[in-house]
DNA sequence: CGAAAGACCTGAGTGC
DNA sequence: TGCACTCAGGTCTTTC
């Protein structure tokens, strides 16, 4: 279940390849897989074919390649996504529902670099790939996380992006609009981390990691959260989250993988998500599993109380 | 506007 | 061995 850290690094590693590309092909192999791609403004491949990639952004969960059409290749791994980098005419991959021929032959990277494949896998189909229209943003500043890529495309959004709120890795995010949001929200506070338009790119797993380092409960109503607790919050959500990007990200399974079909390890770094059985490691209470929002929530259930 | 529920998906795992 | 069932969960849509 990729979250920011596993995107990041999907979107860190494919920066280099696609950068300056020209997409050679376009080869549909599940049209599920554009669930989120509005034909009205043309149809995917006719507005990727023959297009140059200008770079790479994320933005929470979001990934989107600016294209030199003004538009955008918009890409959410969903639940099970993933992007793999082939060379040409490399055995098929399972579950590949688009597949990108990407020519980089007029670039100086040498001969083996020509020519590319990008692979979008998704197993369970709840991630997309879709052409957007671009937006500016409304503070004017980068729209995400570009890398060493910049250009004019740099402060402009996707449309269908514009409403997630910038991630806590941001250089641009407002933790005095998070305090403010949270402030409103009577709901628990996991909710609240879970809403990708308080702040963008956790998930579960991070979510539940970050709860357990701050001692809250999930159900902890979001507005009774005191301004030390939302910055504790934060600075937990950092943390977490940069330990995991530097780890490659959490990996259980083969669901997710960098573009190279490698693991990450910060799985060994987890505290409570998969722990439930086992005991905690700051008081030796046997941690729990609890159902809420109709996933699993990870806690101590002695660390961490209603308050 | 916020909250909650349903829909979308497939493969692994479980019980009989 | 096979069948029915449950579970995993990010985001969008609908309803209140």
């Amino acid at each position: 279940m990729p979250e920011l850290p596993e995107v990041e690094v999907v979107r860190a590693g494919v920066e280099p390849a696609v950068t300056g590309a020209l997409v050679a092909g376009v080869e549909i192999l599940d049209e599920r897989s554009l669930r989120r791609h509005d034909p009205a403004g043309g149809s995917f491949s006719s507005q990727l074919t023959g297009r140059r990639v200008l770079g790479a952004v994320r933005r929470g969960k979001f990934l989107w390649l600016p294209l030199d059409s003004g538009k955008a290749l918009v890409i959410h791994l969903g639940m099970s996504g993933q992007v793999l980098l082939r060379t040409p005419g490399s055995a098929d991959d399972r579950h590949v529902r688009i597949r990108l021929a990407l020519d980089r032959s007029t670039l100086e990277t040498g001969p083996e670099h020509g020519e590319l494949w990008l692979n979008f896998v998704d197993q369970r189909i709840f991630g997309s790939m879709a052409i957007d229209t671009m937006l500016p943003t409304l503070d004017g500043r980068d729209a995400g996380y570009a890398g060493s890529g910049t250009g004019p495309w740099a402060a402009n959004v996707p449309s269908q992006v514009a409403h997630i709120a910038r991630d806590p890795l941001d250089p641009a995010f407002s933790a005095e609009r998070l305090h403010a949001v949270l402030g409103r929200r009577a709901s628990g506070i996991k909710r609240a981390l879970l809403d990708q338009t308080v702040l963008s790119g956790i998930g579960n797993i991070y979510a539940d990691e970050a709860l357990f380092a701050q001692r809250l409960h999930y159900e902890q109503p979001a507005a009774s959260l005191s301004g030390e607790q939302v910055s504790g919050l934060l600075r937990a959500l950092r943390t977490i989250l940069h330990r995991a990007l530097v780890e490659g990200g959490t990996s259980f399974d083969a669901q997710y993988v960098n573009v190279n079909g490698q693991s990450g390890y910060f799985a060994h770094s987890l505290e409570v998500y998969g722990k439930q059985g086992r005991p905690c490691s700051r008081c030796g209470a046997t941690l729990v599993r609890e159902s809420f929002m109709n996933r699993g929530s990870h806690l101590c259930p002695s660390c961490q109380v209603l308050s």
